[in-house]
RNA sequence: GCCGAUGUGGCUCAAUUGGCAGAGCAGCUGAUUUGUAAUCAGCAGGUUAUCGGUUCGAGUCCGAUCAUCGGCUCCA
């Protein structure tokens, strides 16, 4: 049997044995069951119970499991009709609703495991629990979840199970956790002194002196692709009125994610004094005024009225407006995660304006920057293309070209089924290609996203004068690379547990004079490392050596100088790489410094440890 | 927003059934001047997230708020 079908069935026989024990602990009466799918770990299952499940049950819980799978019990399909099926689930509202949507004619199978327990299902299963004895599972954990995903509709308790065919796979997973959370950016970002948070701007990163030298390396980075391949940066306004949001859309679509700055409605111009304490001299807002403003979530609105602002020719186009400015999206809470959701961030935004035979061209030329991007940091990529959905908007000709144009170019550069279809995921204003990222661990992260868009041009009325002089709306192309840097350091800072490459780490060399005699030849060092545009920390305390080694192996600089007497006399350094205890010795100063300069230039991945010439 | 959990010096963690908030690291001061990941000694650091309640007494029990974490929904 495929190992995939094995999982497959016997995760899904375990979901129903998780079924059955939550039954037989809270009572038959007392438990509504919902689905229980099998999942990439293992499988859940949904209940509606009379109290929440807590750490103190899942022992309990597995325990009653491993009970039942010893009875030995035989597994048994019946095949019965829409009516004996709602006769037989009387009482069990998700299982009814889920007959009831069934087509009326529609034979129903359902399941026995022993005599006691009857679920509905289309199988398969295995033949008797024994099977399922070698089996290894753990209760992951308990949460709240939607019936069918709806925030609307009953919350019920959603029981996770690990789930491996032998006691060293799950052992295996488990070790893969721990690795995750070894990795976690928030613990490492806050060790390597990168970013942190306050309670006064939740989901809004403090980037602290050495997280900030890292972003701005991958900013320059970003632009320097960018310059190359034909963008304009620029920067707009990080508030507009709400006229703006009208016109775009968000205002009717958005607004629920928008940081608002109200109007004054009644009270004082700015500039007067307000007594906090006197509730008559404190203005009154409003976000319904004429005079609302509102933070940007998207840097779109901002492109289209810089295309509008003088007429363009076909000639114009592409015209490529790249933009990093600070966004802002509200989030409900209990949604932020570290740097992986945040509400202010920024983005290697971009739209570009293109007639629609450009469309092509342009996309390609977007894959192969994300090629030149993603292959830098070392990771692979998968892409998802996401067609028209039920309310779209614009014209179906356009659409049913602009897909074909899309599943083209994906086909060519990826080869046809390398990449996923989603069918209806697309956005209402057009199709995208979503790229997904795979990092150390092989988690996958969407981060990169191109979008057609032939709603904003029209919102806002665009137009260029074709060949012909006939006024055409171009297409506006919305992409992004890395997505929001924010994620993305998050992303490397696991994917790299840390370690960053050369080019991008807050400082590159660590120079550590033994002592303070020393500290005129280090400060030697230091300024031809810094002409060569290299980052560099020196302590020039009278610490000891080790101490001032250890300081900055935690901050995993990736190279550690050391600086004595033997080097001040010969003009060399001794050099400790982050990751190997072998040191190299009697490094000439300029043979290091040009192994920078050129990890820099070339933004190498891995370390190099430098051989005596 | 919803379900569940968590919140003690900058960091990592203690504090018995409710009974004097404590340690290591980091910091400061002094001594040590060191050849590859923690030299020694001393000092300082706290309204136990915030607000309220129960109690003779609350880090500990109860309630509210805020923040964070694991999920759901949503998303870059």
């Amino acid at each position: 049997m495929e190992r995939e079908q094995f999982l497959s069935l016997y995760r899904h026989s375990l979901a129903h044995i998780l079924a059955k024990a939550v039954i037989e602990i809270f009572g038959e009466d007392q438990v509504q069951y919902a689905i229980g799918p099998q999942i990439s770990d293992g499988a859940y299952y949904d209940f509606v119970l009379p109290r929440p499940i807590t750490e103190v049950d899942y022992k309990t819980i597995e325990d009653k499991m491993h009970e039942i799978i010893k009875r030995r019990e035989t597994w048994t399909r019946k095949e019965i009709s829409r009516d004996e099926a709602l006769e037989l689930f009387r009482g069990q509202k998700f299982k009814t609703e889920l007959i009831q949507d069934l087509p009326a004619d529609e034979i129903i199978s359902i399941y026995y495991t022993g005599d006691d327990y009857v679920d509905l299902c289309r199988g398969p299963h295995v033949d008797n629990s024994q099977e399922l004895m070698n089996c290894a599972f753990q209760i992951k954990s308990a949460s709240g979840a939607y019936w069918r995903g709806d925030e609307h509709r009953d919350q019920l308790q959603r029981i996770y199970l690990f789930a491996f065919p032998s006691k060293d796979e799950l052992k295996k997973h488990l070790a893969w956790l721990q690795e995750a959370l070894e990795r976690d950016h928030k613990k490492i970002g806050a060790q390597l002194e990168l970013f942190m948070f306050q309670d006064t701007a939740p989901g809004m990163a403090y980037w602290l002196p050495r997280g900030w030298k890292m972003y701005q390396e991958l900013l320059k980075f970003s632009r320097e692709v960018q310059d190359r391949h034909g963008y304009s940066e620029i920067s707009a306004p990080l508030i507009n009125n709400k006229r703006l949001w009208l016109v775009s859309g968000h205002w009717a679509h958005y607004v629920n994610n928008m940081f608002l700055v109200p109007g004054i409605t009644k009270g004082t111009e700015a500039t007067d004094l307000i007594d906090v304490n006197d509730t008559a001299s404190i203005p009154t807002y409003s976000p319904l005024t004429d005079d609302t403003m509102a933070a940007k979530p998207m840097n779109c609105p901002n492109a289209m009225l810089t295309f509008k602002r003088k007429s363009r020719s076909y000639k114009d186009l592409p015209i490529r407006y790249s933009e990093m400015d600070v966004l802002h999206r509200k989030e409900k809470s209990g949604q932020m995660n570290g740097l992986f959701r945040v509400q202010e961030f920024r983005q290697d935004d971009d739209h570009t304006f293109v007639g629609e035979d450009q469309i092509r061209d342009e996309i390609m030329d977007i894959i192969s920057i994300a090629d030149e991007i993603y292959k830098t940091f070392g990771v692979t990529y998968r892409a998802e293309f996401s067609t028209r959905p039920d309310d779209y908007m614009g014209d179906l000709d356009v659409w049913n070209r602009a897909e074909a144009n899309l599943k083209e170019i994906l086909d060519e550069k990826y080869g046809e089924g390398n990449y996923e279809i989603n069918e209806g995921d697309g956005a209402f204003y057009g199709p995208k290609i979503d790229l997904q990222i795979k990092d150390a661990l092989g988690r996958e992260w969407q981060c990169g996203t191109v979008q057609l868009d032939f709603q904003l041009p029209h919102n806002f009325g665009l137009t260029y004068a074709d060949r012909d002089g006939s006024l055409k709306m171009p297409v506006v192309i919305h992409r992004a690379i890395f997505g929001s840097f924010e994620r993305f350091i998050g992303i490397l800072v696991e994917h790299f547990k840390g370690a960053f490459p050369f080019w991008m780490c807050p400082y590159q060399v660590a120079l550590v004079p033994i002592r303070t005699t020393h500290n005129e030849y280090a400060k030697k060092v230091e300024e031809a490392l810094t002409a060569a545009g290299v980052r560099v920390e020196a302590d020039y305390t009278d610490a000891n050596m080790q101490n001032k080694i250890k300081k900055f192996k935690v901050f995993k600089d990736p190279y550690v100088l050391v600086l004595g007497d033997k080097e001040a006399e010969t003009g060399t350094v001794s050099v400790n790489m982050r990751g190997s205890k072998v040191q190299a010795h009697d490094i000439p100063l300029e043979q290091f410094v040009e192994l920078c300069r050129k990890m820099n230039a070339e933004r190498t991945l891995e370390l190099v440890l430098p051989e005596k010439e």
